[in-house]
DNA sequence: TCAAAAGTGTTCTCCCTACACCCATGG
DNA sequence: CCATGGGTGTAGGGAGAACACTTTTGA
């Protein structure tokens, strides 16, 4: 038994803890993942969610965020715990439990920040295949964020600060990958109020000009807080 | 360093990994929660969530449901992982992360079950001060059970085979907390379509006899893979 | 015959859906 | 002046919520 490289000993066996960040960000059209790409064996070369192991003196949601500065520079508007991945085997190396976190960023904001190495954008459906069980990883990331929409308004963390109806329906297709009705979801979406119409329109537009619009933040937490309520 | 004690060593720490099982279960008119008191330092004596550390050749979910069998002789109908903790701390002993998970059982099945030393149901609201960080458990995996309950069909792994609207609705109001309308309510179910009406009804009955149902396994399972759909 | 529990139907309202017309702007 | 996109209104249907009467049976 090495002496000088092993030194953290445990009467039992003890497994490794990563995290790891799917992050969604919206360009106006596309629902996008933040992926790096692996610079290390196991998967050298291939594209993965960043993330990394948790330090003994940190929680996971911490360790998360931190590695998602060190390897993008991102502070996320939005994060959620939503799975823990332990199958055995599952990586290589050695046993290693991942707790995987569901974040939100509004992309204008990062476009120019990936300093580190390789960190891209990837259309929803053009993501590559992925390392590890990311595959797997990504589409419960998917599936909890369209059920996430059910039950909560979504956008301000996706969306600029002033967006139009437009914009708000196209992020709302991206993610669930349907069609709306332009009428109906506008009148919906007035409806839960929590939407404040600004004077100003977009300057430069194709056509006739778009009003803009902001969350009215409070009324937007008070309703994330409570949810929707449906059914009952 | 210990050289006998301690033979698992590693480069890095690593935090020890468990699992807790949130199990309810439900007696016909209340929801219960199952737990176990600790027979061991930390927490000796207190009340805590049956669980225990995840061994490098399972999955959590083997682990979690491994450490039932072993504690309380029980193999749930249901079991979702709904949340990981994480905060150093949570442990006194060591860091210990643990991944919780949420468990339904018939509860008139078990009920002689208990051989382990000290297994004990507790209506939800009589729930003593538990061990570590599991009162937020608790509340956590209540409120996941209750988000569920929106979405998915829920009865068929906690009532009997057979059981009358009644009862179903009791279900219903214990994990929601909140009233319905008798005949709405039975309107609503049957509307769904996943209960099938038996000839028989009840035979020691109070007063007038009441129809049992047996959910309709075929459409309750579909129902339930493919949610309800609600908003949009 | 009375009390307690079970079974059943109607109305109102709200919200989602489908759908069509008018307006403003730039080419 | 026309094409493109933005803004708005209406009618129909379905589901939940409120609500009352009848039936059965044991005491």
């Amino acid at each position: 038994m090495d002496t000088n490289e092993n030194k953290y000993c445990y009467r039992y066996p003890h497994p490794a803890v990563t995290t790891d960040c799917v992050i969604f960000g919206f360009d106006g059209s596309q629902l996008n993942v933040l992926l790096v790409k692996r610079g290390g064996e196991p998967y050298l070369g291939w594209w993965a969610f960043p993330g990394g192991f948790v330090r003994m003196d940190e929680s996971a949601e911490d360790g998360a965020l931190r590695e998602l500065r060190e390897e993008t520079r991102l502070t996320p508007q939005y994060v959620e715990q939503f799975q823990t991945y332990s199958d055995p085997g599952r990586d290589p190396r050695e046993r290693v439990i991942t707790i995987a976190y569901l974040a939100l960023v509004k992309l204008q904001e990062v476009e120019g920040g990936d300093d580190a190495a390789e960190a891209r954008w990837f259309p929803i459906d053009k993501v590559p295949k992925l390392a590890f069980d990311h595959d797997r990883i990504l589409r419960d990331a998917l599936a909890r964020l369209r059920e996430r929409i059910h039950f909560h308004p979504i956008g301000y963390e996706l969306l600029p600060e002033k967006f139009t109806l437009k914009e708000l329906q196209s992020l709302y297709e991206a993610i669930l990958g349907i069609h709306f009705d332009r009428r109906n979801f506008s009148k919906k979406m007035l409806h839960l109020d929590i939407l404040t119409q600004l004077e100003e329109t977009v300057w430069p537009t194709p056509k006739r000009e778009a009003h803009l619009y902001r969350f009215n933040l409070d009324k937007y937490k008070e309703l994330k807080q409570r949810g929707f309520r449906l059914e009952f």
